[in-house]
DNA sequence: CAGGCCGTTGACAACGTTGTCTAACCGTTA
DNA sequence: TAACGGTTAGACAACGTTGTCAACGGCCTG
């Protein structure tokens, strides 16, 4: 029975090929192969190139899953990315950046999508820790990260980025969210602005709350009684945003410059200001760059941040914890810049 | 000597637990955890409780490469995708829906970028073969994708996706570009243009080839002469078609609409013809939609292509093979869909 | 009360690889 | 010639899991 069906299986199927069906076909040991594979060194010119025949010969490909289990050190050669969202370009190039740092290693890349959802995060950095990922990179929204991350993971290497992770002493990559905010709230101000408002995302997000306390405290210092400052937040995508805007616009006493925390949000504020026939009237200061930013009319003046950046030194971090870095963990944190195009130098309007 | 370097390992890294560690603290055979640990039946309300509060005071975590290594089939969950960059939003647009689709059936996606470069193609198709995917899905680049595929993996369901593959016989999902780029002329015909141009990617993508065959056949069948109208092709970057713009809008005679036939030539010709102040005098029609398409001045007419629909598409054609479909494999093709926005209606400059 | 059946249970081998260890072989040297 | 060292080679166990199968106990049936 057993036999029959391995037959059947043999003939239909014709198996993948194994390192004994190498050895077997060169006639060596399959530790020879196993040599000549990972090169190894060891093994005769001769035998050397009868391995390398029979493997070509059956197309032999090693399978590393099976090879990491008895491995010393178990490594599966596989890192774990968890982002917001893979369809977000923002994050698209953090990936991008941490892949081209990590292939070179021959580290291969799981990626999923979180949507800022707790549940998801857990579930996922579950399915990862069963594959036994090398490592795991990821932009946290639970509000902890101490029960997604079992005890006896802690030697699992972990970097969080753009957001630091709470519960958790581990390595985090960020942006200088509040300096940002600062940054925005001081340009605006050197403009002449003193009606401001602030459009942000969910407050559950640390980012954005980072953003919004550097900005406030920027006008603070500069006596702005912040108070009288409009902060709408909760605007988690462009339509709530476009419309928290035309609200503002219709307020009794609208503000004559606006920060929005968030690339969707500023996407909302442009377009509402572009229906109310204010976009060279109310000024606009977006945090995070995006494509044509500076062929909008006016140009978008943004705190922009540097994901390429965020990405490599994220795959530094985690490479030099798989490779055995004991240091206490840190954050680092990458500047933003201000890239001043227009919107963001519209003098105040009356 | 082993003992003494085992207990080493015991005592200072603590060893992640196995199934053998959760039997023994819930004392039950190992097969009894395994059953519960993958919810098969046949385990009594006790032994089940038993073992569960013994996973979770362990901490423990399946091993998934282990099981698949014994498993029937040798299923991992995982899958492939080979995109040409993820930080292209195109592709992540993709991505995203591909990983929707996936991930509700426990499925996890190895990622990775090709850059439109062939040996990179069959590097990393290697790559996922050693980690032994169920599945693969690419965007593929090389000449041939035949002598990518090993024989043995024919049993390896692949689909393509925007592109169609040579050489082998396999699913593909791919936008109507031939027919989007017809839509693009009769589009500007209708408007009275008699001058027209073409920007284009690198000749050896084959879906630039398309369009450009769609808009040049449906300018023949119009009575245009295709010999006078300008192609202008290889432009991979923005920069490439910024200039190209630039020195059609300086030529004798030149054109009044332009055709560009993906994104990045799209921003280039934008550019320049922003640069020119002819945003209002020469029509244009851009291959694929993009973010804030309909903010520019004036907005930006676009053949939109339906990324989350081919994705979703390839999602599901590489689920059907891996539940055994043996059908014939087959294209799938997502209709394109003109989008009016304003610069591909501009009439005739004179 | 014997026999049979069913629901549970766990011992065991096997998946494809790599670490360990011993064997065989070669050429040197005493 | 015998002993030795260095190189090459392969037999074997083990990694953590799942498929197979036999054994057990309780219950029903005749």
């Amino acid at each position: 029975m057993t036999t029959l069906s391995n037959r059947y299986q043999a003939e239909a199927a014709k198996q993948r090929p194994t390192m004994r069906d190498v050895a077997a076909l060169a006639g060596v040991g399959i530790k020879t192969v196993s040599r000549v594979v990972n090169e190894e060194p060891g093994v005769s010119e001769a035998k050397t190139v009868r391995v390398l025949r029979a493997v070509e010969q059956l197309n032999y490909q090693l399978d590393m899953a099976a090879g990491s289990l008895r491995r010393t050190g178990r490594r599966t050669l596989s890192i774990g990315l968890l982002l917001p969202s893979v369809a977000n370009p923002f994050s698209g190039e953090i990936h991008r950046a941490i892949e081209d740092a990590l292939a070179a290693r021959g580290l291969a890349m799981f990626a999923a999508s979180l949507d800022d959802d707790p549940e998801r995060e857990k579930a996922l950095v579950a399915a990862f820790l069963r594959r036994r990922v090398d490592g795991l990179i990821l932009t946290p929204i639970a509000k902890s990260q101490a029960h997604v991350i079992p005890e006896h993971s802690q030697d699992l290497p972990v970097v969080f980025i753009d957001r630091e992770p709470n519960g958790i002493d581990a390595d985090a990559v960020v942006s200088d969210n509040a300096t940002g905010g600062a940054r925005a709230a001081a340009h605006l101000l050197s403009h002449g602005h003193t009606r401001l408002a602030y459009l942000g995302d969910r407050t559950d997000i640390q980012t954005a709350r980072e953003r919004r306390r550097g900005f406030l405290e920027e006008l603070a210092r500069s006596g702005i009684a912040v108070s009288d400052v409009p902060a709408i937040e909760n605007l988690h995508d462009e339509e709530a945003a476009h419309r928290a805007t035309h609200e503002l616009l219709a307020s009794r006493n609208p503000p004559t410059a606006i920060f929005s925390s968030q690339n969707l949000v500023t996407f909302g504020a442009m377009r509402a200001l572009k229906e109310a026939g204010a976009s060279h009237k109310v000024a606009l200061v977006g945090f995070d760059d995006f494509a044509l930013a500076d062929m909008m009319e006016p140009g978008i003046t943004v705190i922009a941040q540097h994901p390429e950046r965020i990405g490599k030194l994220a795959a530094e971090r985690i490479l030099a914890r798989i490779d055995g870095d004991q240091s206490q963990p840190s954050t680092w944190v990458v500047p933003s810049e201000l890239i001043v195009r227009g919107s963001g130098e519209l003098p105040p309007s009356d």
